[in-house]
Order: structure tokens, then sequence, then C-alpha cells
RNA sequence: GCGACUAUGGCGAAGUGGUUAACGCACCGGAUUGUGGCUCCGGCAUUCGUGGGUUCGAGUCCCACUAGUCGCCCCA
């Protein structure tokens, strides 16, 4: 048995690499717009780093992580996320140190420990924000005005925004508390992982799927009602923001995000449909704390990630044609040894002149030649035998109207050129 | 981490204990001289995820492992 490629691991071939450098190539374009710059942080990091960063009662840090020991026994973690690097970078190089608003995007795989399916790799790739030093609500909306606008010009049909706000340390407790004592009423009645959930993070019993926990929190105080002054006009404002940038949004006082340190503005991308098709493919929040717990000054933050797998999966599902790549500008054909010769110099002077161009390495028919064109998909055939050689000429025939004549072997670069309505170069 | 199902050539897929493992697609070659399609002909798995067991005999039964899929947990 040959080796495989580990459990949950996938690799990306030609026909769908073209993809994900679409998709990669538009975000950066976005990016850009909004001023976001990319920052490259390791794949892996002190343990320690995502403990106190991601949180240590969340799944993630509890039994997702790929953790391990270097050769001198320091304790080591594939990155599960991508803020805690990114704010550890921000820190450790002072980003804060100019009075700006730091923007900041990066894009790479992540690693989770975890059983795999459909969507769910234990190597997946995130893309994602972080936009460090401003409390601005306008700056929460237009983070979630950026994701938007990807997702709507990549072609994403059914998204919905949740928001909600999550409050912060000086409200949060108290509510939690309020919602715990109410659930304690109703407690033996809620499904077995409620009943966990209730103690390990009773916000998320909100989020439940079955029918009986959610007819049983129907009147649960919602964190909306508890919020303090700053968090209530904070969440006013970014809700004011979001209609003034004209982004449709639903508010979910259920919307709980998994990590630890998000306060405020909390949301989800969702996509609505059927099975596969539905599910959140971007999440995101403000996390204000987080800079200081991780060493730093007292800067807030907020940002998204989404997940490219997920992403690719919703567009696919949903019939979204992306680039498979694989365009071929010419394909040299030639017959006989001195004409392969001189293909192979033909093939570098198209090259050179900014054409896409291959040639038969298989000794061929003339007839197979063509169809390996055709199965390139190239748009021309250069073709090149005993008698074009002789002449300095070559056949030049376009694949697609069936249209050949005759150029001269010097000008077929110039000829291609033209035909494409490219500039040579 | 728990539960269920699945695993045959590059891909899809028959085969349900008995000698040489259907078929379709793709691919390669040919149908007399240098033009892509169609048609026709020919080629293409000493082998059925891996290892072990039962049996006179296993792709077909059993066990383990690995991987995939689905559900749960959680999430991207």
């Amino acid at each position: 048995m040959p080796i495989q490629k580990p459990r949950g691991t996938e690799d990306i071939l030609p026909g769908q690499s073209e993809a994900w450098q679409y998709v990669e190539q538009r975000v950066r374009e976005w990016f850009t717009r909004y001023r976001y710059r990319e920052i490259r942080t390791p794949l892996f990091e002190h343990t320690e780093l995502f403990q106190r960063g991601v949180g240590e009662t969340t799944d993630i840090v509890e039994k997702e992580m790929y953790t391990f020991a270097d050769r001198k026994g320091r304790s080591l973690t594939l990155r599960p996320e991508g803020t805690a690097g990114v704010v550890r970078a921000f820190v450790e190089h002072k980003l804060y140190a100019e009075p700006d608003v730091v923007k900041l995007y990066y894009l790479g795989p992540m690693f989770r420990y975890e059983r795999p399916q459909a969507g769910r790799q234990r190597q997946f790739h995130q893309i994602g924000v972080e936009a460090f030093g401003s409390l601005d609500a306008r700056l929460d909306a237009e983070v979630m005005e950026l994701a938007w606008r990807i997702f709507t010009d990549l072609g994403v049909q059914n998204l919905r925004l949740d928001v909600n706000s999550v409050g912060c340390p000086a409200c949060r407790p108290a509510y939690r508390q309020a919602l715990v004592d109410q659930l304690a009423g109703v407690k033996d009645e809620l499904c077995p992982d409620c009943q966990s959930r209730l103690l390990r993070n009773p916000l998320r019993v909100l989020d439940c799927k079955q029918e009986r926990c959610k007819a049983l929190t129907q009147d649960a105080p919602t964190m909306l009602d508890h919020l303090c002054d700053s968090c209530r006009t904070h969440f006013s404002a970014v809700r004011e923001a979001l209609e003034a940038l004209g982004v449709p949004h639903t508010v979910n006082p259920r919307l709980v995000r998994g990590l630890d340190y998000y306060t405020q503005t909390a949301f989800e991308f969702i996509v609505e449909g059927e099975g596969h098709l539905a599910g959140t493919i971007c999440g995101g929040g403000r996390y204000n704390g987080l800079v200081a717990e991780l060493g730093g000054p007292d800067v807030p933050g907020i940002g998204f990630a989404f997940g490219v797998e997920r992403l690719l999966y919703v567009l696919a599902a949903q019939g979204t044609r992306l680039p498979a790549g694989g365009d071929l500008d010419c394909f040299v054909i030639a017959l006989g040894e001195a004409a392969k010769n001189q293909a192979l110099l033909l093939a570098q002077r198209l090259r050179a002149a900014g054409l896409s161009a291959d040639i038969d390495y298989l000794d061929r028919k003339l007839k197979a030649q063509f169809k390996v064109a055709d199965r390139y998909g190239a748009r021309f055939a250069v073709i090149l035998g005993d008698d074009e050689l002789a002449r300095g000429v070559v056949q030049l025939k376009n694949l697609a109207t069936g249209e050949q004549d005759e150029v001269p072997l010097a000008g077929v670069a110039e000829a291609v050129c033209q035909r494409l309505d490219r500039r040579e170069g």
C-alpha cells in the first residue's frame, strides 16, 4: 500500500487549484481596497498562546489541538485558528505603536483534530481579517460589509447575516447568572448536551437545535436585554451603520460564538438551504480584551474568518462556475525530427511573447497531436511539417473556428497575438 | 471522542463461496499518403483498501486495522 495522505487532509489538484487562486485573488483585491494588508504568521505557535487566546474551556483547546513537543521539549501547537497568532504578532512587533487603526488580513491552513466530514477537514484553510485600535461601531459595520461584499462578489446565494451582542465583562456575568437561574428550573427537561452546556457554557443552550430545548428556552432572557449602557449604545450604532451601508442583516439574540474572546459584536454569515447547502461559512466579532490578555496594551480588535473549503463547497453546490484553468494559447504540432526541434524553439519564442504554448513529447501522430491540442483547450494549433520547415512557414489553425492559414515561421507569435487581440509581450 | 454505513482498474460500476473479475467513460493504437468530430476494430485490473482467519476453494463469510461517507459533539 503506497503512503496515503494523512486523515482529514486534502490534495488540491490542478483543476481545483485554479478556483482557489481565483478566490484568493478576489479577496486580496477587496482587502486592499479597504486598506487591509497581509500578515503571515507561523503555522505553529507556543501552545500557551492558544490556551490563553482561544480559551481553556473551548472545544478547540480541550480536544482539537495538534500539540507536540519539539526536540527541546517545548510544547508547540499547529494553529487551530488565525486570530491568536495575529494578535501575538501585533503585540510582539508593537504594531500598536502608531496611533492608527491597524488592518490586517491573513490566509492559510489551520489545523484541528476532528472527525472529518463534508466541509470539515483536519487541515483546512481560512481567510480572515483583524482590525485593531478602534471601538467605533462604524468599523464593526465596515468589517461585516467587507465580508458581505466578498461573498456576493464571489456569487454566494441565499446568504444571511446574523448579528448579536454578547456583551462585555461588565454585563455578561450578570446575564449569564440570570440565564443559569432561569434554566435551572427546567434543567431536567433539557437534552443531555444542554445539561452539560449549562455548566460549561450556558449561552450555548440558546443555540441548541433540539425542538424541545428551543421550546424550553423560548422565553429565556437574552443577552440583548441585559446589555450595559455602553454595549447597548454600541450595538445600536452597529445596526445603524449596517443599515446605512445597505447590508441586510438579522438580529439573532441566540447567536453565540464558540471562542471565549468575543465581546460585544458577534456575527455569522449563514447560507440558507437544504442539508449540506446550509450552514455557517463565516464567523466573526469583536474581541476588546484579547490584546491585553495576550500581554499587549488595552487595544480593541474586531475581525472575521471564513473557511475556504466551505465557501468553495457552497459555491459548487449552488452551481457557481469558477475558473478551472487548463487553457492554452498554442499547441505546436510537429512532424518529423527536424520539425520537432524547430517546434521546441518555436514554443520558446511564443512563451517569450507572453503566450502559453506546449508541444508533443510523446512522438504522437498528427491526428493524435490534434486530439491532444483539443484536450488541452488550445486556441490555436501551429502545424509544422517538413514542407513548412523547408519553406520557413507554419500552418496556423484556429481550433474554435477551423480557420487555417499560412504564416511565416518568424511571425507566428505576432500572428497569434493579433488574432487573440492581445498585445505581444 | 461516540454511533452507523461503505471500500472492485484513472473515474463510474456489476459481481451475494467455485475454474481466465461484466459493462460504461476516459486513455492508447489502428481503419494506406499531413488536420480535431462520428463510426468501426483492437489494447488497457495475475487482481478486488491492508493484514489475518474460516473453507477443498473467498472479491464474495469472520476479525482487526486503515480510509471515506453520514449522524452527534463542535465548528470554518
